[in-house]
DNA sequence: AAATGTTTGAAGCGTTCGTTTGACACGACC
DNA sequence: GGTCGTGTCAAACGAACGCTTCAAACATTT
């Protein structure tokens, strides 16, 4: 088969989809490569043959997974700093351009649309813990940037105070697309598509207001402790 | 030994303790009884002979960490609503009596303070996924009475504009557990109790914010999906 | 057709998992 | 002293784990 450039064989393609597929419903560590093998009608040593390792599957499908959401949230952002040069992006556009991005791979993707959430979810909530070391610096580098865009959107919020409110954004991000994908489905609509932009909607007001001004800590509370950002 | 009424023998605290160390540096099921009993330095034989099964300690150890959390949380929010009976308890409040309880047994808890947030963490995120019924009821009580709560609090929000914010609350507090407790700190002081404290603090503005009147979405973006809690 | 490189198949490698077993030690009670 | 219940221990169980091997099957190029 005259297979164009570097396309994946088929084999490994269905591996891949049966590894997210399962990395979705269970979790990455609770798959074993008799599970996705099994699943895709494939031998146990196919794994090992085009991945390398389990480990090698498991950062590919992160890797797949991850880089397209972070590519289309610089991408989205280089587009609103570029529209107004000089002026600052405005909060909900910028939160906007983090969380949307989400959504945009799904019909891309072969996973069911909550499959597909839940996979997300459980690659993100990953971070730090067992990613590997390119996506770590991927992450790190859309955060450092939104973080400084955030920072010229809101100049009287301190940076402490920033940090925190970048990541209980992140955390409503997870948490929706975790428990949106998992078992129990935390909404259930007839368009599934609509379903979660709207969540996600929901999200962007809720991090618009919480992490707008007027709420700050006074400055008592606020020069206590150190922060600083994990990434 | 004479043992005084129902309290565990010192080998079996001993197992828990390292079990929960564990748990919160690995998660619940990266964890082997072997690693619990080597670490506490006792035999493998001892987890199922106290704790029935490696589920049996599970659970124990979900059911220690969570339950204290909610009887804490219903506790502050009686208080709350028998301080002014029949007006409405203010929203701060109220987030503030779902927030704080997980600050509350630390001092308890013969974890590091890290070790005890992450272990706190990774138990709220489970939900749903692996929680003994008997917990899972005990969150859903929880969650109707604050939901009800925050419904009085915020009568022009409508139910499932009321369910997201709640949704995205609850999602920041788990994220900042994971990640305070996790391998990399998000946040570094030299009190330590307050540090956890003042990242609360901050989170409940954020919440309050976020939750608060004045952003909801128009009608039209309102009334299409169906949304349902999954409690 | 022969040679070459790529992908699959069944079997087995050594290791680790949760759990069980049976022997043994110890204090309590008749 | 004998017996019982309680707790601990080393040893082993069957199952599942990730991974390797090697030959057969396949595709592609000479």
């Amino acid at each position: 088969m005259q297979t164009s450039r570097e396309q994946e064989s088929g084999a490994k393609k269905k591996l891949r989809i049966a590894a997210e597929q399962l990395f979705a419903e269970k979790g990455f560590e609770a798959v074993s490569v008799r599970d996705i093998t099994q699943r895709s009608k494939s031998n146990v040593a196919a794994v090992n043959y085009h991945f390398g390792s389990r480990d090698g599957l498991v950062a590919s499908v992160l890797e797949r997974c991850v880089t397209p959401v972070n590519a289309e949230r610089i991408a989205r952002l280089d587009k609103l700093e570029k529209k107004a040069p000089g002026k600052v992006v405005a909060l909900e556009d910028l939160i906007g351009a983090f969380v949307y991005p989400l959504v945009h791979g799904v019909e891309k993707s072969e996973l069911s649309e909550n499959l597909y959430y839940s996979l997300l979810g459980r690659a993100f909530a990953q971070q730090v813990d067992g990613l590997p070391q390119q996506i770590e610096e991927q992450m790190q580098g859309v955060m450092r940037r939104f973080t400084r865009a955030f920072g010229r959107a809101l100049p009287t919020v301190s940076e402490a105070d920033m940090a925190w409110r970048i990541h209980f954004m992140v955390g409503g991000v997870v948490w929706l697309l975790m428990r949106q994908g998992g078992g129990s489905p935390v909404v259930q609509g007839k368009g599934q598509s609509v379903v979660i932009e709207t969540a996600l909607g929901r999200l962007v007001r809720f991090a618009v207001a919480g992490m707008g001004e007027g709420h700050e800590l006074d400055a008592q509370a606020a020069k206590g402790p150190q922060v600083l950002f994990d990434f």
